[in-house]
DNA sequence: CAAAATCAAGTTGCGCGCAACTTAATTATT
DNA sequence: AATAATTAAGTTGCGCGCAACTTGATTTTG
């Protein structure tokens, strides 16, 4: 590949990543419009819902660990959705630095209209199951490789 | 896989391709910031040099298309660059509702600063040539199958 | 040719994602 | 115990990405 080569967009990987993920999120919206949440919120509800949360809680720090989000991106987030009384945000009193989020019922209820979205995304890609579990390890490799340099 | 497991972070193609692209963005922008740019913009610069653009111009239309942008995104994008002196913005004479996008000298020089990004950010995947070929055309596929649906 | 439809670019508003910063609480150090 | 360092969450500001809309130009059509 000449030097020049280097420079042209579909020589690229970082700009098919960035395209899919703009053309994921695409297909995520309209689903997602009708639980009433954006796909990073959607993402939110995952890890709550995950965690069985009306239970135990998870704090912002350990959300943002498990999402590799920042409390400038998830403060404001979460307060959108305790707005919507998907979720509460109570100081931890062993530790009031920190803030506890726990589903509400209605939060925890929601996971029932989600059930049905990995599969109807999954038909989307139009991958067989085998397909897909290669891209995903594939994937990890570089996600781990990127996350150590 | 249970019902209950589609609904895990780790399962999801998607969060791995969401989490790929923010990752793959904290490794341009230390880069792209010693030139100004931002990675749209960069992806912008990309079509334009491309193009060997001082010459013959693109819409903003044409630009669009290339990127999978709107104008909603273009628009501010293009002025922000435009107030760098990397590229003017004219309306076209023969159709005054397009807007013809050329580089200025400015814009056309900082194509050498450029050159090295693509050989650093390959070397940050830790992948080889073929295995970034494989990589490529599977996320060609992927891209292709989910804009036709 | 005039009215209607289409089209290109731009604007507004909103939710990220993140850098840089502030605030308040906790932990470590001397 | 007092001071310094660290930590968690929040705030501010900026640049996307996009939906929804406006404006003005061009094309279609009746």
């Amino acid at each position: 590949m000449s030097n020049n080569d280097n420079l042209k967009l579909e020589n690229q990987l970082c700009f098919r990543l960035y395209s899919l993920t703009k053309l994921m999120n695409r297909h995520y919206s309209p689903v997602l419009k009708k639980l009433g949440l954006t796909y990073s919120q959607y993402l939110v509800m995952l890890v709550l819902w995950e965690n069985n949360n009306t239970l135990a809680a998870i704090s912002v720090k350990q959300l943002g660990e498990k999402l590799d989000l920042d409390s400038g991106t998830l403060s404001p987030l979460l307060k959108r959705l305790e707005k919507q009384a998907l979720l509460s945000r109570v100081r931890n009193s062993e530790d009031e630095r920190s803030v506890e989020i726990k589903l509400t019922e209605a939060g925890c209820q929601l996971k029932s209209q989600a059930q049905d979205i990995p599969a109807q995304m999954f038909s989307v890609t139009g991958m067989s199951v085998d397909e897909l579990h290669g891209l995903n390890n594939q994937l990890d490799t570089l996600l781990s490789t990127m996350n150590t340099k």
